[in-house]
DNA sequence: GGGATATTGTTTCGTATGAAACCAAAGTCA
DNA sequence: TGACTTTGGTTTCATACGAAACAATATCCC
């Protein structure tokens, strides 16, 4: 750790030596360790009283609250890549919580939409969905989650824009 | 959607509904998505100018700043669970970044720390680490990025007070 | 029309993950 | 001392992941 900087330096050194690395300081490392964390809660919530995976909930909460979509429609949506897309629909589909409608306009796709049963379990999932996020994040009130989200929000808007590849995201939902 | 509630109906209902369900702005689902695209920044930049994975340098980052550590003192620090530390540690003795010294006392564990071209790799990596952080955090100035980071210290503590069982973190790093 | 190219999803294949089983070395205690 | 139990790590095994290859259309453009 350097003594004072002065403001030139600043300039010339952007990343100033803050001291000795500390692991459970580096933002990458918190960020992964909380978003694992809260994931597995949902993870286990899903699976227990639905059945479902994440990606497969996540394939759901987009369907429960759009007209029917195309596969790639789901892909945008989810920040899932198209293989796990692909096969949460085709896992919801045997379980008849999903239904295909071919479009024979084109026949490479087909809209998906929540049949009978899976908008049932959609009306379900998310009070508890919501309950859930609620008491995980209950020492932030309000007004922080909504700064936390706000955060978040731009931090993605930037990492999104540096055109990394791929753009899936974990697990968490 | 209800209509408007009143104040006596919120008390009854904590969580309010919202309006329809958006995936979009469910926090669970920003968060896995922010970590895994971070993640994947850091996981390429190790993999391509190191050939570390993540796991491994969470390993190397604890043991460049603190004394020799058994496995199990690298469990707790990392947030990783004990399978992902062995192999970890496995790896980067193979490429003998990490030297293994047997105890006497106790020849269950051994104490594990950087040799000198582990302590050569970690001095070359923190720097790296810290500007590929401050780039990826670019559009939050130093103040967000520090909320940013006591928000998440807030959540983690409770979320690592609520006995959820294995405390794994996903990838970031 | 009809070959070249692009798009949409699915399948393959090698790697990562983690729960549970396992092994070896301590520790307990009768 | 000699069962049991506990602790520290490793290995196994079944699953999840995603890059790359693939198959089936669709679209271009001559």
């Amino acid at each position: 750790m350097k003594p004072k900087s002065t403001a030139e330096e600043r300039l010339i050194d952007p990343a100033p030596e803050a001291g000795p690395f500390r692991l459970e300081a580096f933002l990458p490392y918190r960020l992964s360790v909380t978003a694992k964390r809260i994931s597995r809660a949902f993870a286990r919530a899903y699976a227990e009283r639905f059945g479902l995976t994440i990606p497969e909930w996540r394939v759901m909460a987009v369907l429960g609250t759009s007209g029917p979509l195309t596969a790639a429609a789901i892909v945008e949506r989810t920040a899932m890549d198209k293989v796990k897309v692909s096969r949460a629909v085709a896992a919801l589909e045997a379980k008849a919580l999903v239904l295909r409608r071919p479009r024979p306009e084109d026949r490479r796709s087909a809209l998906l939409e929540l049949g009978p049963a899976g908008r049932r379990v959609f009306e379900e999932i998310v009070p508890l969905a919501r309950a859930l996020e609620a008491e995980l994040t209950a020492v932030l009130g309000p007004g922080d989650r909504a700064l936390l989200a706000a955060l978040l929000g731009r931090l993605d808007a930037h990492l999104a824009g540096r055109g990394d590849p791929a753009l899936d995201a974990g697990d968490p939902g």
